[in-house]
DNA sequence: GTAGCAAAAAATGAATTCAAATAACCTTCA
DNA sequence: TGAAGGTTATTTGAATTCATTTTTTGCTAC
């Protein structure tokens, strides 16, 4: 029935289909390329991807657990839309898992992990004199990943990037809202969170990381409420 | 072709077939009904359930993304056998979901949860006394979850959730197994737990929670290995 | 012109069907 | 007796089919 080439060379087949599209989507998704609360038709998404209904409605259903989208019975999948109390609520968590991040950090990371994130910082540190936003945030994120890579843990790993995920819009579009006195208070906590790190002080890093973290909530509200 | 009743009323539907049988088919997993590594065939799961394949497959592939269980390819369902690397990650991240869940509690808890927290403290410490261990254990989860309940956050409910349902099993086992001295000590925890929760002193009470934490995974481990 | 209802169209939920891969079994030969 | 190979049976992966629900469309009545 289906002629057409998958996008996906099948030399790099994951096992399964639903393997193969699982990534797929969630990076559709993701990206945004659906408008918040926009309806995911079945059919076109199966065109999309070259398979039929039922590994893509598996894929969705793991979708909707990971809290990406909505499944209304009998009405199909929804992208969720993010109330101002679950953006706060997942900013919270986040913080908590950041705060994590740092203590195991402090604890398990190698020399050349730390040496990697000071680079990035100072990478960072020179965006911020620039006044240049996007490569700021970049480096911003890689110093995160960086922080989560160098704590060493599987479970934090993943948890952090499905939460990463549902808040990866709402997050681009507070950096852009961002002012510059915040900007210079983000730059500050970095620095603390620097030199917390390099004396392995864990209760300090973690302490940064979730009031950072808590800060940054505080401005995502503020933006998103004044939209 | 299902002539069979199926197990659960018609009246408590959950909207779909999906819906319904997933707690049931991780009740099961979680219960402990099949061994670590143990294979689950599809079929019987199906007759147990009184449903299709299709719906049974869907909520396999959610369970999986949950961590509860492993989905060779071709080869069908495994519950998920944990390492001693691997148990002692999700004590470290469960440990930092409750120093967050103790956190946030401290910020939002009404007099009325803390009273109901201090109440199952006292219950909890009256076991103790009588070294009633499946009396302390049943307090000692309450405890738990209204603090997580207190916490008010549903992102990291449904996190702590999910981490306690992979846990479920060897942290039982690491009940059993807790010696006297250590359960003393966990006592005291508590009692520390609760001060600082009484003061809301919400840094404490994160602290004291995340050490809590972290010494019942090194008991858990000890136990674990000395199998 | 609009509100309400009916019928048709479309989309979803789930069982069945078909194909491919794995596992079990049985025969054969050393 | 035991191992190797091939054949059958079982199990899984995925497409298709069928039934049910929702949504849309169009008609009628007011």
């Amino acid at each position: 029935m289906n002629d057409e080439q998958t996008l996906v060379p099948p030399t790099e087949r994951g096992g399964t289909l639903h393997n193969e599209i699982l990534p797929q989507l969630r990076a559709f998704v993701v990206e945004g390329n659906v408008p918040d609360g926009g309806r995911i038709p079945e059919r076109e998404l199966c065109e999309m991807l070259g398979v039929s209904r039922t590994p893509l409605r598996e894929a969705l259903k793991v979708l909707a657990s990971e809290g990406l989208i909505e499944l209304l019975p009998n009405r199909g999948a929804r992208v969720k839309a993010l109330s101002a109390v679950e953006i706060a609520e997942l900013f919270d968590l986040m913080a908590g898992l950041e705060a994590l991040a740092g203590r195991l950090a402090c604890e398990k990371m190698t020399a050349e992990q730390f040496d990697r994130i000071e680079e990035l910082h100072r990478s960072m540190y020179l965006h911020y004199l620039r006044g240049d936003r996007p490569g700021y945030f970049s480096d911003n994120q890689e110093i995160h990943s960086a922080l989560f890579a160098a704590a060493d843990n599987q479970p934090l790993f993943e948890t952090a990037r499905s939460l990463q995920d549902r808040l990866r819009r709402v997050r681009y579009a507070a950096n852009l809202g961002e002012n510059g006195e915040r900007w210079k208070e983000a730059v500050r906590e970095h620095e603390l969170l620097l030199d917390a790190l390099r004396r392995r002080a864990s209760g300090d890093a973690a302490e940064i990381l979730f009031n950072h973290l808590r800060r940054t909530k505080a401005a995502v509200i503020a933006y998103d409420s004044g939209n």
